[in-house]
DNA sequence: CTGTTAGCGCATTCAG
DNA sequence: CTGAATGCGCTAACAG
């Protein structure tokens, strides 16, 4: 590998010279800045990222921290990061995977104090989240992937849970229904403050009222033999209700198969629209399903956009990003 | 934070006392060694990564390289990039996401120039991967998930076709079943020499004969509609076939409407198993799908342990690791 | 067994 | 505008 060393002798200038050229801190004359990119590229150097970081500037490296990974990462948060791989990439940053239990904080300590992230990315943001703080203290460089009260707007990038509401209910308004059904995450999920859990119920309840829907809300884990259960039940409640609206991807299955189980089929007698679901499991269904694509891509991507921003020092845009998700028909509804 | 200095400092030693302390490249007596686990207790020292790698010891960071994203990343890769993060962590490296086109040499080459990574996992390996004779011939650490027939058994950790096979048609061998068909994946893939699409193909026709079963191979490309078509046209040149398996998740979703436009049903007229699919998939469809499941948790496991294996010099195992699906009933069989 | 010291490659003072 | 020298934190000779 050539260091800086070579590539100054070869343009004949000292290191600091081409240092200098590279970050720009510091005017060079044109010429001499020729000399030293033609012998960069004569070279191929490559700035040793390890010696950079030592003395002081960043690593280039982005954590993203994750739950610890048995439970989660579905084929929802794939998405996400590979986007966020890919963004990160295309500025210049590598990703790396953060499985540690974050919510220790002694934990999440260790992890910042390598110093070997330059920034992070938070998901599975729940109400009050300590890591927030914890790392607003720290004076760290970081943005969440959710939402959390004490944070400062910037910081946040999230599923645009109202708009998604009013588009799937202005949706199914038009389709002629009246009476709805919302099979929430479980309740456990709703009562730790986390985001979609609460933000969606708010948005969607608060939307149907205003467009003169009527909605039942139920909470559901998420497994096959609570989505029946739960189907089953709501269904016995409202006899009238036409249309069901899920976001619980786990308990799809269970809640096609108690709505057969009444004897009812989708579309015919029912619709079925899944919220915040990606489009490739949504696909998988018999009939495929209507739903409200989660933008995970692009909840990747601003992310780490975002974060790459702070950590440059240009915050142009101070504003929170929301991304609605996406109107998909599929053939589960009429 | 606390800096090598500071902890020798407090245990009244020499900064290289600490360093040979940690890495136990020299004998340290009892005592001192006390004095500095202390020190390093008391102040929560941690060593600089960067720091340590500049010096030459290594980053501790494991570069996964996989294919662009865009179309690959199916739920499959997720469990085996889960646990290959947490097998990393378990042995205290670290997994960053590599998704720049690697196939592409040049690229690759920019990757390893920077000298982040101690160690590299490929995955989708095609026949005769130019990037595996590439590393190779750098002479750097890496290991293969997949197969290559130029590489070093110790590099590889694979699907054990052979025994996946072996043991899905044995159970369909019990069942009573005498002609089955396979969808497999793409023609495509099966050209470029990737590994599944080869070898589950070839495991599987040889296993048949040997037990006496028909089967008839086609290849499939991975979309809902294409699944439908090679459906039809299997069942229908095969009267009495009475099993499928498929190797092919894009396309189940169309091949179960194949079957029913043919007034088939599944299981009672036909039998469906889908071979090295994610459980979580399966269990999506409905019935949930008979399916031989993806080791994706044991590769992304073993490969990361087999790299830190050949990184750390501990060659115990010079064995390739195979690695076979595992079996689970579900209602698409009788 | 322990201490001193010279780099690793780069950014950044401080002098020209 | 440019160059020489210093230090980031750590490892590994080299000397006791």
């Amino acid at each position: 590998m050539a260091t800086i060393k070579d590539i100054a002798k070869r343009a004949g200038v000292a290191v600091s010279t081409v240092s200098y050229a590279i970050s720009g801190n510091r005017p060079i004359s044109e010429e001499v800045k020729k000399r030293i990119r033609q012998a960069m590229a004569e070279l191929d150097y490559q700035p040793n990222p390890m010696a950079r970081a030592l003395a002081g500037k960043g690593t280039r490296i982005l954590g993203l921290i994750l739950d610890p990974l048995d439970r989660s990462l579905g084929i929802t948060e794939i998405d996400l990061l590979s986007r966020a791989a890919e963004a990160a990439r295309s500025m210049n940053y590598h990703l790396t995977l953060l499985t540690d239990d974050s919510r220790n904080l002694s934990v999440l300590e260790e992890i910042i104090a390598d110093k070997l992230f330059d920034g992070f990315i938070l998901m599975e943001i729940h109400k009050e989240d300590e890591r927030v703080r914890f790392l607003s203290e720290k004076g760290l460089p970081f943005v969440i992937i959710g939402r959390d009260d004490r944070t400062q707007d910037f910081r946040s990038i999230d599923i645009d849970f109202q708009k998604t509401a009013e588009q799937v209910l202005a949706h199914v308004k038009e389709k002629g229904h009246r009476e709805a059904g919302f099979i929430n995450q479980s309740l456990n999920a709703f009562n730790r403050g986390y985001g979609p859990a609460v933000a969606m119920k708010a948005s969607l309840e608060d939307t149907a009222r205003r467009l003169g829907i009527k909605l039942d809300t139920r909470f559901c884990l998420p497994s096959r033999e609570e989505g029946e259960n739960v189907a089953v039940t709501l269904l016995r409640d409202n006899p009238a209700l036409s249309v069901l609206l899920v976001m619980n991807d786990q308990a799809l299955p269970g809640i096609l198969k108690g709505i057969s189980a009444l004897g009812l089929s989708v579309p015919k007698d029912l619709s079925l629209i899944s919220l915040l679901s990606s489009s490739k499991l949504a696909e998988m269904f018999h009939p495929s399903l209507t739903h409200m694509e989660i933008p995970s891509r692009e909840l990747g991507w601003h992310g780490v956009c975002r974060l790459v921003e702070i950590l440059e020092g240009r915050q142009e845009n101070r504003g929170m990003i929301l991304i609605p998700g996406t109107l998909h028909i599929g053939e589960s509804t009429i």
